[in-house]
DNA sequence: AATGAATGAGCTTTCATTCAT
DNA sequence: CATGAATGAAAGCTCATTCAT
């Protein structure tokens, strides 16, 4: 037990090396993409030798999977919303909120980007992904819409589906259009406009009977 | 008249030749990917010379550009989808069918993954690529939901926001997952189920009040 | 006789092509030298086809070899000065500033540059421009310098020798300095002042004891 | 100090490496001038691959630049001649031994060959040498034709003037000969002959009224 | 463990040159 | 003859990766 708090808590100074790798190569992937971006780049930028580099990942596609995984991490706690409140008018407005915000963010329309740049080559990136972020957000919010359902406030049978369309109508066209760089990242305001529109036309799709 | 449908059909060698390059370049590069692919690739499967590719396109970039211009018109045309019938939600799940499998279609997905993987080099591509297919598309079937409005079938007071939900209900989750490439190209009978949900949501969600 | 005169005047047409051909390649060589210089631009400057560069001259050193025996000419005509007058300063005036006008043109300068990057691969390039050119003029200045001494106007017991001298002088580091790309074409005055020096020079040298 | 003797003797291995690829460099575009000379070539006379001479030299016009510097220092201190001696006769004939000597050299007429060759693409070759070796010999000279001026043994008003002229006399067409490959490196006896004459001019022509 | 140095393989691009028409 | 088309060969340059120290 001892060892597992200092394990969680001070990190080996290889853990802290490894890191900063994981942080510098991040920047680096994420401003030129996977096939652009280089070892030679990522090990100046670190102030290293690329050796080292290969000291902590074997090679460059192994570099790039961590990163792929942490940023999964990141978008799986930006997801990890907690609707509460009795209103579920405000309760949803709140969630799309932060499912917009978190989606439509520079950090995760690019990590979109490059796993879909990567996923020919390896189609396991976006499992992990899909297992770690979606399905979580997808469940957990079922579970709500269970629970308005069961109150009649939505006619749900299926809350899970309806989750599904849920986080889809928040994401709208923005999203897709993020992917393709064709939008900057939206503002507080272009979000809240986006969301309220949203959730007035899922809680009309979804209006008791 | 003879001449001209004459000088539609037959090409001028060069002309073959040309379509012969862009067709097995468009072959590697859906395979590999802009950056992984390789001149060399393309030229051996053409059974020609690298020289000869540098003939006809100035260099890689304006060989993909050419390619992924051909394929937003492909795609373009798979959307020009003319609304018809009386009944609204035969007309619906017509064009919903229409339009979803032709965005999840392989060609479709892949040329996606291609514009975004190559977005940040040359964001223009996204662009034009936006000016031919969705605009046009939510244009006009804003002018269908805009007849529908009158008519009372629906209640859609912004007919071309309208269309652009219609479209995000129909692409729905699985678009998204057909660009990480966590789902395979949809069958036709699943098709049908995803639209016929969709279709039900939008109806309700636009239902006259 | 009649003959000769059509010859001299009339050309085949495969003689004006070829002359044409001429042209176009001495300004791309002159514009980009031997190396940079490249069949496809000056085919493209011509407006026909490398096929046709090909059925003139056999190779690209051959068509540069016969630019630079042109030129060679060319140059060797600008050398065909007469020494004529009663003053012999008057008289070497003049001739230094042909000569040096002359050799300090930019297309003098251009050639003996080409010739020096190709003197490598063909020394007889150079050889040719030597036979027809300095020697020539050598001995033409050094009969009239001869005369001089003869007449007491100038000691120059060597008169050919003399002649060399005074080339030399006359070119000065301006000629070097020319190869070297360091000044541009020297202006009329600039000739005027520096021939001036140099023959005063040059006459002080070969005074009369 | 002795780590300073050391560290001026011994190099790094970097820095013997550098060294000695700038040697093998120098060979290969002597031989076949800048165009023809291929990093390929270099590379291999080395005995190491191409990739290890990118990583000394960012390209080939750098690597080409480096040794036409490298070159200039060579010459220039070829021509840090001191003016000794009370005999002026003696001592022009010295100095116009170096001169010539070192001008006429292999080495000093190979390298202004390849600065001619690359004085289009790159005319700050040429600039550079001129600031580093002409300029510093004509003003060194200058000084001591001042001196002989002052004390009466030449007329030269303006000595620095005087000094070009000398420079001239000395190289002679022999030199022009030499850019053009028309000459072998002239032996020691046939340098004595030309200065000998050189110097007689030149005196004649600055002799006192 | 960290690094400076090295490299084999390969990429995009170019060019002199040749045919079939 | 003139040409459009094709190409083998090679050039400059880069990169992921490894090793000796």
């Amino acid at each position: 037990m001892d060892l597992q708090v200092s394990k969680g808590i001070s990190q080996t100074i290889r853990d802290q090396r490894r890191d900063r790798i994981l942080q510098v190569a991040r920047e680096v992937f994420f401003e030129e993409g996977f096939s652009a971006a280089t070892m030679s780049t990522i090990a100046a930028r670190l102030g290293g030798s690329k050796a080292t580099l290969y000291a902590y990942f074997k090679n460059k596609e192994d570099l790039f999977d961590a990163i792929i995984a942490d940023q999964c991490s990141v978008i799986e706690s930006m997801l990890m919303l907690e609707a509460e409140g009795a209103d579920i008018h405000a309760t949803l407005t709140a969630l799309g909120r932060e499912l917009v915000t978190a989606m439509c963010s520079d950090q995760a329309v690019r990590t979109f980007q490059l796993i879909i740049e990567e996923s020919r080559r390896n189609p396991e990136l976006a499992r992990r992904f899909d297992q770690a972020g979606p399905k979580v957000g997808s469940e957990r919010l079922g579970g709500y819409l269970a629970t308005c359902h069961a109150k009649g406030d939505i006619c749900a049978p299926d809350p899970v589906h309806a989750a599904g369309v849920f986080f889809n109508l928040m994401k709208g066209e923005l999203h897709f259009r993020r992917l393709l760089g064709l939008e900057p990242e939206p503002s507080a305001e272009t979000v809240e406009k986006e969301v309220a529109t949203a959730v007035a036309t899922f809680l009309r799709a979804y209006a008791p009977r």
